[in-house]
DNA sequence: GCTGATAGTCAGCAGCACTGACAATCAGGG
DNA sequence: CCCTGATTGTCAGTGCTGCTGACTATCAGC
């Protein structure tokens, strides 16, 4: 633990403790972080197949039905065929939706607030870049290219 | 991305990414990222009992059971009841145990190298460091902030 | 010597995302 | 057109993980 620290036993627990928050702060809407994800690659997009959604996210296509069938049964999202392809459902966020999303950021940049009180603000914004520079060349090319 | 780029996306994968990297690195000695938090926890330490490893895993006891018994079916662990407390297990590597942690050890630290290589070593190093600021208040402090 | 708490163990369960299969649809070539 | 192959969404089933609950053995206090 001394010399180097493992980094995957500070990332684990990072994660853990963060998702524990956001969860808390999340629940009294209903949602939980992974849905907190899925409102926001939704929100301010023109309307998308649930695979792009997915791949945006980073799961599996067949994991992203079931988190759309609960907003479309609370009305947060519609689901309806793309015209243009009909195998495609193209996904929208509906008005409901996207107040549902700004109740959700407000709580969930609380609970990030929260996780990242011990650090200076600059540190925090340096943490920030690190992990996405870090994760930037895998997934370059997760840009919509389609 | 969007507005603030949500740390909990970022941590998430990041997590992934470390594991996976960690875990094929780890793969040729049979063992995978858990198991080597259990060896790190133990190198260079006195005997200690199966619930004071979990806690500082931070897993349950439980979990700790069959962790264990992997290692001590290869030899890496002994696994004997405290002379002191007969309830307890006293855990304690062994010197095929402490071989294997050192080809272990080498083997994460260059799959953790991978994983930092996009950063610049000064910046790697501020991002264990924020790391470890950001988890330390729950081990070291009470939780009365409310 | 009782009584209650603690350590380790084990079986079973719950959550989670994935695999594999399926129907519907598209695209392209004979 | 029709046929073939690929793609999208869906769903049941699977595998992995880590936990809960119960049980035994042991300790500590009275």
């Amino acid at each position: 633990m001394e010399p180097h620290d493992a980094l995957g036993y500070l990332v684990k627990h990072a994660h853990l403790r963060l998702t524990a928050l956001t969860d808390a702060a999340l629940a009294p809407l209903g949602i939980d972080s992974k849905d907190f994800g899925v409102l926001r690659v939704l929100v301010g997009r023109a309307p998308m197949s649930q695979q792009e959604a997915a791949a945006k996210l980073g799961v599996d296509r067949t994991t992203m039905v079931a988190l759309i069938d609960a907003f479309e049964a609370r009305g947060a999202v519609t689901r309806r065929p793309d015209p243009n392809d009909r195998r495609r459902n193209a996904i929208e966020l509906t008005e409901r939706g996207l107040a549902l999303y700004r109740k959700a950021d407000a709580a969930y940049v609380a609970a990030e607030g929260r996780f990242l009180a011990p650090l200076d603000p600059a540190v925090a914004t340096q943490l920030r870049q690190a992990l996405r520079t870090v994760l930037a060349p895998p997934e370059g090319r997760d840009r919509d290219e389609r």
